[in-house]
DNA sequence: CGGTATCCTTCGCGATACTG
DNA sequence: CAGTATCGCGAAGGATACCG
């Protein structure tokens, strides 16, 4: 992820965080999970690799959308999950572009 | 901007169109404008090019994000818009990351 | 003014191997 | 189970020149 010197603009700072190829889809998982493991979400995102798991995790982790708590003992355990005030509030306009999606999808079956 | 062939989710169709550089900053200046020329938006884009400007602007109107109005005569003149249903949908949508990114920069700030 | 074509660099990301 | 390191390829994006 590339993050510029300087911005003009408060919602260029927050794209450049989401712009990865797995940002969104993760944050979509921990919504609907509400906690997670590594392992969980690496089994319900399709195609992900456990190296861009984790590296995006960070990258959310670093900017306060997503934190983790880490259990002791053996075997690891960990959960991640959304933050109440960045996490939740991304989520609702992930939700509004999730609907344009739906909309976008039907609008090419109607042209079939 | 690379689109899949099949996808599990429409937040993922929406998120893959709006990945690129480009394309959000582009959006939020035609809701400003309301209407605007090519010229127009590449003096108020900082650092964008010609040749990314009509790129990204040729793929929002493919997904009916963006429009434009060709006119007539010399010199050439258009007018691009955002779409009424697909285009000021996305725009609320990026009006809540351009209120989390304000957050961001606070936070940073008090942080110093 | 609006738009297209070409070339070259940089960066995202996938594969793979390894550690506590 | 959770996490780190390296390497190679392809896509994104910048510079530049040209056309109606």
């Amino acid at each position: 992820m590339k993050i510029r010197k300087e911005y003009t603009c408060p919602l260029e700072i927050v794209h450049d965080i989401l712009r990865g190829k797995w940002k969104t889809v993760i944050l979509w998982q921990l919504k609907y999970r509400g906690k997670a493991s590594l392992s969980q979400l690496e089994q319900d995102i399709n195609g992900i690799s456990q190296k861009m798991l984790l590296e995006q995790l960070r990258e959310l982790r670093e900017f306060g959308i997503v934190d983790k708590i880490n259990f002791e003992g053996y075997p690891l355990r960990v959960e991640y999950f959304l933050t109440e005030d960045k996490g939740e509030k991304i989520l609702t306009a992930l939700e509004i572009m999730q609907e344009v999606g739906r909309q976008y999808i039907k609008e090419l079956q109607k042209n079939k």
